[in-house]
RNA sequence: GCCCUCGUAGCUCAGUGGAUAGAGCGUCUGCCUCCGGAGCAGAAGGUCGUAGGUUCGACUCCUAUCGAGGGCACCA
């Protein structure tokens, strides 16, 4: 019996005691999903609903009296164990094993395709996160985006959405004249301009500039003029920073199905197509010699400029030209990932939409994510990308591995900002919670591998009956819930949810590890309950592996 | 000054109106003669920042306040 079936019998028995005049209530204010859930405390049933509670005082009765009119009607349901009335009016239902446990067949059969739904089916969605400038490479902040955003990616398309996963490249602008006078400086020999770039990485692409200047059998950039020797650094490194970038994520395994290039928006025109199109809807004026947006009619705080007085544009006309290529692209839903540092830009973006005939927060939804801060021995350490004291990407993988640096940074909700101690991380790595949730796994496939060698076979018995103890119920009842987490993930795109959910089911897990055995004892001859159990117990693996993908962290056979 | 996020166990963090607020790590006590002890059982540890309000019921929603972080460009 699944949580839905449950639901929908107890709706059936609310719409009976409005029928039959027990409750003095007209049909149409009978909730249209009952709400079943877990109860915290085991001894409270398998399932609970306040749905007596909720409906009592329309109905001008007392809640228990309802609930006990309730409880009498579903205890005839089939697969319902008992109904108990607790408390204010709760009902707590317990279910017979055999109703319960047959969600392990349910699982096997789903297979990978257990947990999911169809939430999002239909919807084209674009995924846009880390987007770090090409400038260097992509540190700490922007590597929880990678995790986090790879993993939401997973829990939308598990919801059947068709997500591109997106990186916007801002390639064009001052940033990147002082990467390229970075490079030029340091391929001088000189040190990196004030307002410029430092670290070992930016000798290090100077270098590797040059390399390739002289492999393409073109003249040495030290030879031009400075702006022909800027450019060539600039279009160069900014090539080998994006390899960089690419090769780094793919090897944290996030891989962007559309790498976008900022400088092609204003090569190609869009930029001046967009504002044209904002113009005609009247959106636009001229104020100070300079093109703006009038962002207030639309919830900003203040008018945006779109071109400069000078002629340039300024960066957001990038972005409103971003927003309607993605459109322009099919996209019903653009969802953008930022770090807190740029939360500024969620009401002009928001405006930007809506300028754009859009519904904001629905064709265009920003996640804003907190910072990481990075301590060493319990101290802050403090990062600046011109010293070059920066912690990137692959130190954090160096450090933890990717399985362990995805999942700590995933497993937190955006909205906190966490702190990660590089050495614990280092020294005792099993501090990591990962290594709980893998550990169940890898016991899974160890328990399967030993009743395969002592003849515990599936296919020769499965009786759900036998899963009669505590440990048991408890397990099925996590395993049960884990398409609602995903779904609940998915729908508001909060991806941690999915971990927290992995280590209670490894919890739940390993407490039946410790009370029941799937290969028998001694010379104890192979029955049913063994069979039954191999069956939990491969249910159980399926899910969390189906759950470890969604993080993308891997599932081990063996640790 | 205005705006956003956060404040929950010693530490790192879960908990989008329900019952006795949870997990990991750390501390203490037990458990490997048989499916892996990276585990399990138990103990200790909390005025959920503070004060009001809404509600049958508030860690959760509202208001105020204190504290931490971030943001308020014709920069990108």
């Amino acid at each position: 019996m699944t949580p839905d079936e449950l639901s929908h019998a107890i709706s059936s028995a609310l719409a009976a005691a409005v029928a039959d005049g027990t409750l003095a209530l007209p049909a149409e204010d009978l909730p249209a999903t009952v709400h079943v859930e877990r109860p915290r405390q085991r001894e409270h049933g398998d399932w609970a609903t306040n749905v007596a509670l909720q409906l009592a005082k329309k109905a001008g009765v007392a809640p228990r009296v309802l609930a006990e009119d309730l409880a009498a009607r579903l205890g005839a349901t089939p697969g319902v164990a008992k109904v108990d009335v607790a408390g204010p009016g709760f009902l707590n239902i317990t279910l017979e094993a055999a109703a319960a446990g047959e969600l392990a067949r349910t699982i096997l059969e789903a297979g990978a395709a257990y947990g999911r739904g169809t939430a999002e089916a239909g919807k084209k969605i674009n995924l846009e996160f880390v987007s770090a400038n090409p400038t260097g490479p992509i540190h700490i902040g922007g590597v929880r985006w990678a995790a986090v955003g790879d993993s939401l990616a997973r829990v939308l398309e598990a919801q059947g959405a068709d997500v591109t996963r997106e990186y916007y490249f801002n390639d064009h602008g001052a940033q990147i004249d002082r990467f390229a006078r970075s490079l030029l400086a340091r391929a001088r020999g000189e040190e990196a301009p004030e307002d410029g770039y430092g670290g070992q990485y930016i000798q290090d692409i100077a270098d590797a500039v040059q390399a390739d200047v002289a492999a393409a059998g073109e003249p040495d950039p030290l030879t031009l003029p400075d702006a022909e020797a800027q450019e060539v650094f600039r279009a160069r490194g900014v090539e080998r920073m994006f390899g960089e970038i690419k090769q780094s994520l793919h090897e944290f395994g996030v891989d962007f199905d559309v790498f976008f290039h900022e400088d092609s928006l204003h090569e190609s025109g869009a930029v001046e197509r967009a504002i044209e199109r904002l113009r005609a809807a009247g959106h636009i004026f001229e104020k100070d010699g300079a093109t703006w947006l009038r962002t207030t009619d639309f919830g900003d705080d203040k008018d945006r400029v779109v071109v400069k007085s000078d002629g340039d544009a300024a960066y957001i006309a990038g972005d409103i030209a971003y927003y309607l290529d993605k459109r322009e692209r099919g996209f019903d839903v653009e969802i953008l990932m930022l770090g807190a540092d740029h939360h500024g830009y969620v009401a002009r973006m928001q405006a930007v939409c809506a300028a754009f005939g859009d519904t904001p927060n629905v064709n265009l939804q920003i996640l804003i994510g907190q910072m990481v801060n990075l301590l060493k021995d319990g101290q802050p350490l403090r990062m600046s990308k011109r010293a070059g004291t920066i912690v990137t990407l692959e130190d954090l993988v160096e450090i933890v591995g990717v399985d362990a640096a995805r999942y700590s940074l995933a497993r937190s909700s955006s909205d906190s900002s966490i702190d990660l101690d590089l050495d614990l991380l280092a020294r005792a790595s099993n501090e990591n919670p990962v290594f709980y949730v893998q550990y169940a796994h890898a016991r899974t496939a160890n328990v399967a591998r030993n009743a395969a060698e002592h003849g515990v076979r599936r296919e020769d018995g499965f009786d759900p009956s036998l899963l009669d103890h505590a440990t048991e119920a408890a397990l099925l009842g996590a395993l049960t819930e884990f398409p609602r987490v995903v779904a609940q993930a998915a729908e508001l795109r909060e991806p941690h949810r999915v971990a927290r959910y992995l280590e209670a089911l490894a919890g739940s897990y390993h407490k039946w590890y410790g009370e029941r055995r799937v290969t028998p004892l001694g010379d104890e001859p192979v029955g049913d309950e063994h069979r039954t159990r191999l069956w939990l117990n491969d249910a159980t693996r399926q899910v969390l592996a189906n759950g470890l993908g969604l993080l993308g962290v891997s599932a081990p056979e063996r640790m």
